[in-house]
Formats: structure tokens, C-alpha cells, sequence
DNA sequence: ACAATTCCGAGTGAAGTGCTCGGAAATTCA
DNA sequence: TGAATTTCCGAGCACTTCACTCGGAATTGT
């Protein structure tokens, strides 16, 4: 998420390479590399090898959402809704009425609403000095 | 979950045993006790022991939501905010105005929302038929 | 007495997460 | 050309969480 949002930041400016990510973040180097893999296979970002290249995003900052880089990262959003059965997403063989399965297909919708709604443009202009205080 | 809408089902019908509740749902007996442990440190549930004993929930089912029974638990429904500093939920000494922040108590937010709009009462009538098709 | 239960603490196997390491390929620049 | 820079790639590691097991104690009803 940081090293997205920085890249938001300096969108317009060229390519920035994971070292400068890494120092402004305070992050390590070689863990970004396996993050900025992922993001790139989702066609999220694009890489430039050689000296002076560097990651750019692959779309305008207003058009990436929270949820793309989660997607990007972690898979689909979708909490496990049957430990019975591995695969089972939408079809729970043992309790075909299962009640207890709203409340994750609820959550799952409520995590994506919340997710999507976030783009990298407002992320990288918001400070959150006023919620410090609560 | 599928611990609590169980009990909610059988609300006002006296104690129900963890091997019933076993039975019914498919869930291991000695894994149900380990939970209901939790729910029963959080008040939710109270225990009888003995033969013929068994649980009951604490309160009615249409007082006790979702978020209740994931916050007993799983702890307080907080996702990590920050990797830099442990304890930080509020804090991150690194960057005060990290725009990253944001995505988490947001999410946090509507996570909570969903979860506590949801009554055991309501998951006990619920059936999902009609969103199995989706 | 005896069986049914809740209660309790410890432990285990698989998976996910944040991170390290070593090295190969591409690109730029002196 | 050759060296520095940077992306790319795969393997592996320490730690935590999660679903679950095990063995045994305490309590209660018949």
C-alpha cells in the first residue's frame, strides 16, 4: 500500500526506482521487489530495467483503487465462508441453507465497497493529522 | 459462528450440549469447547455443567451481533496499521501524516458497521437459498 | 456410583506474512 | 567496452495465526 501510494505521489515524474521507495518508506528493498512482482503481474504497475529505470504506475492514480492493490496482493476478497469444503465459495454441500454464510457474504461486499472507494489519488493527497487526536 | 447461530436457533429451549451442537453442525466437540471458552470469557454464553447440562446464550439472540461474537474471539477488530511499531494503532511515530493510514480505519469502520448490523436472531431465520444462484 | 457435561492447559500441522539471500538479465553512462 | 544501476526471479526462514487434538480435572443429574 505505501510503496503504491508513493508511486502515486510522484506519478507524472518519471520512473522511481525501489530504492528510493525504499529509503522514503523506510522499508527493505528486497521485500518491495517481491511485492512490485505482484502488482506487476496484475498489470498495475510497469517496470524500466537498467540504471535510471524504475516502476511506474500503470494507470492514472484517480483510476487505482485500495482494492485493486489487496486484489493485486492477496487474491480475491472473499473470507473462507466454508472450512468444510476447500473450493466451496458459493456452494456449501453440507448446509445448503446455512445462514451463517450471509454474514461473510455481507462482510465480503462491505471489505470490496470500502476497498474500491479508496483511489491512490485521494490516498496520496490525504494527511490524517485530524485523526491522530481521536 | 455456526456455534452461536446454533444456540440462537434453539434460544428458549433450556441448555444445549456441545455434543448436539457437534452433531448438528459437523464441527469437532473438543474444538467447540475451545471456543465457546472465549464466547463464555465475553460473557455471551453461559455454561451449566453436569449431565443434562450445556450452554445457553447470555443474552437474547437479537442482542448479540456478529461483530460481538468475532470480537470475543478474534480480539478487537483492528487490522494492522502499522508494521513499524508494535503496539502503534494510533501513532505511527514514522510518518505522522501517512496517507496509508486511512485505508485501514476506514476499512476498519465499515467492517465493524457490517458485522454489528447483523443479529444472531436474524442469521438464525436466515436462509441464503436465493444468493446461492449469484 | 456413574455417566454426562463443562472446564482447563498444553500441543500440533498447515498456511500466511514479512523479510532475506543469491544471482541472472537488461539498460544506461562513462 | 565495461562498469554501475536497476529490474527480474526463485528459494528459503522466522514468526504468527488457525483449526484442531489430547488428556484430564471438576461439577451435576439419575
Amino acid at each position: 500500500m505505501r510503496l503504491m501510494v508513493d508511486l502515486a505521489k510522484h506519478w507524472g515524474q518519471g520512473t522511481v526506482s525501489l530504492h528510493a521507495v525504499a529509503e522514503r518508506e523506510d522499508l527493505p528493498e528486497a521485500y518491495l521487489e517481491q511485492l512490485v512482482a505482484a502488482l506487476r503481474k496484475a498489470g498495475l504497475v510497469n517496470g524500466k530495467r537498467g540504471a535510471g529505470g524504475g516502476y511506474v504506475l500503470a494507470r492514472e492514480p484517480r483510476d487505482i483503487t485500495a482494492g485493486d492493490v489487496v486484489r493485486a496482493l492477496e487474491g480475491p476478497i472473499e473470507p473462507q465462508i466454508c472450512t468444510a469444503e476447500g473450493e466451496a465459495i458459493l456452494n456449501c454441500v453440507r448446509e445448503p441453507d446455512c445462514g451463517t454464510r450471509a454474514v461473510w457474504l455481507k462482510l465480503q461486499d462491505s471489505i470490496a465497497k470500502a476497498l474500491d472507494g479508496m483511489t491512490l489519488a485521494e490516498l496520496a493527497t490525504t494527511t490524517t493529522r485530524e485523526r491522530v487526536h481521536v
